[in-house]
DNA sequence: GGCTTCACG
DNA sequence: ACGTACGTGAAGCCG
């Protein structure tokens, strides 16, 4: 006999759901329900191997089963948000894998799983749920496997087996239910008569009939409440009653299940990062790649470089076990010794062949252009030929991804690792053949040119005063030990004062400085960090002396200390990762020359260390206040493009209209207040946020959000329009067509989507102006190659550009910068750049 | 390895 | 009705 399952989808995913913890996708939608309500489907198909299968759910829709019954269902608690989003989810994935679902308004899934039961006798019916009322549902050809804890710890219930578990018959269910009732169903029952009482009855009388034709032979109490509540028992009879004649028209082939699922199904379990059910097999196999796997030997090298010689396209990898080089069809592995990529040993003997490989004409598929040129770089070996960028084409079609390298990428796509350069043609196929336009344009006349422009620029380094390193290191640690000292002192105590914890202790303990207000840390102490410090600083001497010494050891240990050992020579070359953000800045690694101090006096003297070569200069450009005449540009606000376009102070002219001060007498104060509001602004703003950052009560802050929103009104319709249209569509994107998209949106999580929503207000412009500065950074290493020009661009700010110039290019440096970086972008306001000079940058601030 | 703190735009 | 600004990288602590 054939097996058929019904499964009640929402009941068996609501007790996956609560079965594991709440985990999800990196894009942050929660799958842990749809992960284990698979799981078991994986598990039936390989326990029972039913030839039909049908999931049923039920609709939330006005209508519900017993409309005579106001409170049905009215104590159950509802859905968490992040099993509600799962739910539509879960139901396209089982679409894509064919198994039938089905779900009518007007009825719940038992009625639906009720019939179905009834509609085909002929097959052995196995029907899956967590609802004990399915169980009137058991007969002959029909049983029940209830969920016990979890989801596969299942009990099977059956015509042979119910009477011996339960003590009454499937039949008796309805009857039982009717006595004893159901609180979670809602469902009255006999007021007073619990399920012992209940049970004795029907093991008496059979059913409700009997129960109440028999009512005169029942004893005192019991007599009298179910004569008082007869009504009850007869509706909760009709509610515990499942419908078995729903009209549903669907055949018994139409529930078929066919495997292996199709493709679109791996496809979505792989965008669910569900990999370890992708190697069920319930998935074809992949076809198994015709390559060929060899591990090379530099014995073999004459007849590999003529191999590689005739590779036009080819995926090239640098992988720990060695370097992976596929053309498609044939890879070889040069296994390294010791897993040691050690230019020194074995590399320099494949030299020729990898010239022969990077030579001119071809194109390599590679995980990271800038990468491979810098490994390349090691045995000297020019990058000559054209390349692709696999990573670059992943973060333009996502930016919430996380670089990774090629083993990972090989894993998507369901190959052996061995096989990894070979699986990067996949992979770039793939990747490609989804590329739309704007992307397409993005990689070619942006992203990928840029890696060349980022290559250079962290071949060429920033120059550095060693000789100020032991300068500052000596001042730094002398300040640092006469502070530590006169903070023991004060504190009565030594402790390490780099533990906050310690600090904590000391402050709010030993010496019982009020913690009111301030925030607890995960393992019980109180915040110390800057902003509750400052408070203290009012009137306690010893956290005016642990915010300077907070300074200075960040100085020393971050900067000093961090970037000494990362100079070669008296060079220092950062990394450029291109694709780390989610807006499309780029960030600075090894040292991070993004974030050198420059809003203390103390800080900013580190600049000195930073340099010109011999005879050279720094010629320093930034964009004043591009993310705000992007606001200006993108939301055309009136007082904004106005202000600018007059050449306003902007801080300035928002101060006025917020604060109606008449013009020209906004005060310092009310100026900075101002600025801070337009920062705010940016970020998209709450009054917390802003209160927090103005030391203002939050309702103050509302107030000024409230004044700025009257002033700028069509910064409001912007705000409010690029939220309305994220949510609409999953993403915001920059000037360019730069794409974020943005699952926080669809978070169940107040916070996750209100994160979403400022994610949403800020992108744009931080994005956008990421877009204007590449450009920028295009034309300028353009110019200065087509102008013949030795100068160059050593550094990158988000808003700022620097260029090692020599002396003798000084002005023409200046200019060109200035020029390129201001004509990137065409704005409804004027694109500002202000340059500067100096032997240091320091110097040119 | 996660948490806290803090440097930058 | 819920706790916050947007985007990064690095250091030190602590288990």
């Amino acid at each position: 006999m054939d097996k058929l399952i019904l499964i009640d989808g929402n009941s068996l995913l609501n007790r996956a759901y609560y079965a594991m913890t709440v985990f999800s996708t990196k894009d942050g939608l929660p799958t842990n329900g749809i992960f284990g309500f698979i799981k078991l489907l994986f598990k039936i198909l390989d326990d029972e191997k039913p030839r039909y299968l049908v999931v049923t759910f039920d609709v939330h829709a006005p209508t519900f089963r017993h409309k005579m019954y106001d409170g049905y269902k009215a104590t159950r608690k509802p859905m968490p948000e992040s099993l509600v989003v799962q739910v539509p989810v879960l139901k396209e994935l089982l679409a894509a894998m064919n198994i039938r679902t089905l779900e009518m308004a007007g009825y719940e899934a038992d009625d639906l799983i009720g019939t179905l039961s009834r509609k085909f006798p002929q097959t052995e019916t196995l029907i899956y749920t967590g609802d004990r009322d399915s169980y009137q549902l058991i007969d002959a050809h029909t049983s029940v496997c209830m969920t016990k804890r979890g989801v596969s710890d299942l009990e099977r219930l059956t015509a042979e087996n119910f009477f011996e578990k339960e003590g009454i018959t499937p039949a008796q269910v309805i009857e039982l239910k009717s006595v004893m009732g159901d609180a979670s169903d809602n469902i009255p029952g006999v007021r007073g008569i619990g399920p012992k009482g209940a049970l004795a009855l029907l093991q008496a009388y059979k059913t409700l009939d009997g129960i109440y034709a028999h009512l005169d032979e029942i004893a005192g109490s019991t007599q009298k409440k179910l004569a008082e509540h007869r009504e009850d028992a007869y509706l909760s009879h009709t509610l515990a009653t499942i419908d078995t004649d729903v009209p549903i028209s669907l055949t018994l082939d139409e529930c078929e299940v066919h495997t292996p699922f199709p493709e679109a199904a791996r496809e979505l379990f792989s965008k669910l990062e569900f990999r370890s059910l992708l190697e069920s097999d319930y998935f074809p196999s992949r076809e198994k790649t015709a390559v060929q796997f060899t591990e090379a030997a530099p014995a073999d090298l004459p007849a590999l470089t003529k191999a590689f010689a005739a590779f036009k396209q080819f995926a090239f990898s640098v992988e720990e076990e060695g370097v992976h080089v596929s053309d498609g069809s044939h890879e070889y592995l040069f296994r390294l010794r010791d897993n040691i990529l050690s230019p020194g040993f074995f590399l320099p003997e494949l030299k020729p062949a990898l010239e022969a490989l990077f030579g001119a004409g071809k194109t390599a598929i590679l995980t990271d252009i800038k990468a491979t040129a810098h490994f390349l770089d090691e045995v000297n070996v020019p990058l000559a030929c054209d390349a692709e960028d696999i990573s670059l084409l992943r973060y333009l079609s996502d930016s919430n991804t996380r670089p990774t390298g090629a083993k990972e990428f090989a894993k998507d796509y369901a190959l052996p690792d061995e096989n990894c350069a070979s699986a990067l043609f996949k992979a770039y196929a793939d990747v490609k053949g989804r590329q739309s336009d704007t992307e397409k344009k993005l990689y070619c006349e942006l992203e990928r040119p840029l890696s060349y422009v980022l290559l250079d620029m962290e071949r060429t380094g920033v120059r550095v005063d060693m000789s100020k390193f032991s300068l500052f290191s000596d001042k730094f640690k002398g300040e640092m030990d006469g502070l530590s000292a006169r903070i023991y002192r004060l504190a009565g105590t030594n402790f390490n004062l780099n533990s906050p914890f310690q600090l904590s202790e000391i402050l709010f303990e030993r010496l019982g400085y009020s913690a009111r207000g301030v925030k607890k840390n995960i393992r019980g102490g109180y915040s110390t960090s800057a902003d509750v410090l400052e408070k203290l600083a009012e009137k306690h001497e010893i956290a005016r002396l642990i915010l300077k010494y907070r300074e200075v050891q960040k100085l020393q240990s971050t900067y000093v200390d961090g970037i000494r050992p990362l100079v070669k020579g008296d060079i220092v070359h950062t990394t450029y990762y291109q694709t780390m953000t989610t807006t499309g800045r780029l960030s600075s690694a090894n040292p991070n020359l993004q974030n050198i101090p420059v809003r203390t006096e103390m800080g900013r003297e580190l600049r000195k260390l930073f340099i010109a070569r011999e005879g050279n200069v720094l010629v320093d450009a930034d964009y004043s206040q591009i993310e705000l005449r992007l606001l200006a540009h993108f939301s055309g606000c009136k007082a904004l493009v106005d202000a600018y376009r007059a050449g306003k102070d902007i801080h300035a002219a928002t101060a006025e209209s917020i604060f109606h001060v008449p013009h020209g007498q906004v005060t310092p104060e009310l100026r900075r207040r101002a600025k801070t509001i337009n920062f705010g602004i940016i970020y998209g703003m709450s009054a917390f946020g802003l209160a927090k950052d103005l030391g203002c009560p939050t309702e103050e802050a509302q107030n000024y959000i409230t004044a700025y929103f009257a002033a700028h009104p069509e910064v409001k319709a912007y705000m409010e329009e690029n939220v309305r249209k994220a949510k609409e569509d999953g993403y915001v994107t920059t000037i360019l067509g730069r794409r974020r998209v943005i699952p926080e949106l669809k978070s169940g999580n107040f916070n996750q989507r209100a994160f979403g929503e400022r994610a949403a207000m800020n992108m744009p412009l931080q994005g956008s102006a990421a877009d204007i500065i590449k450009i920028a950074m295009l034309r300028v290493a353009d110019r200065l190659k087509r102008e013949k020009m030795a100068s160059r661009l050593v550094l990158q700010v988000h808003d700022e550009l620097i260029l090692d110039a020599p002396a003798e290019e000084e002005s023409a440096a200046k200019q060109l910068l200035k020029e390129e970086m201001e004509k990137a972008a065409e704005l409804n306001v004027p694109l500002i750049a202000e340059v500067s000079t100096g032997k240091s940058w320091y110097d040119a601030k």
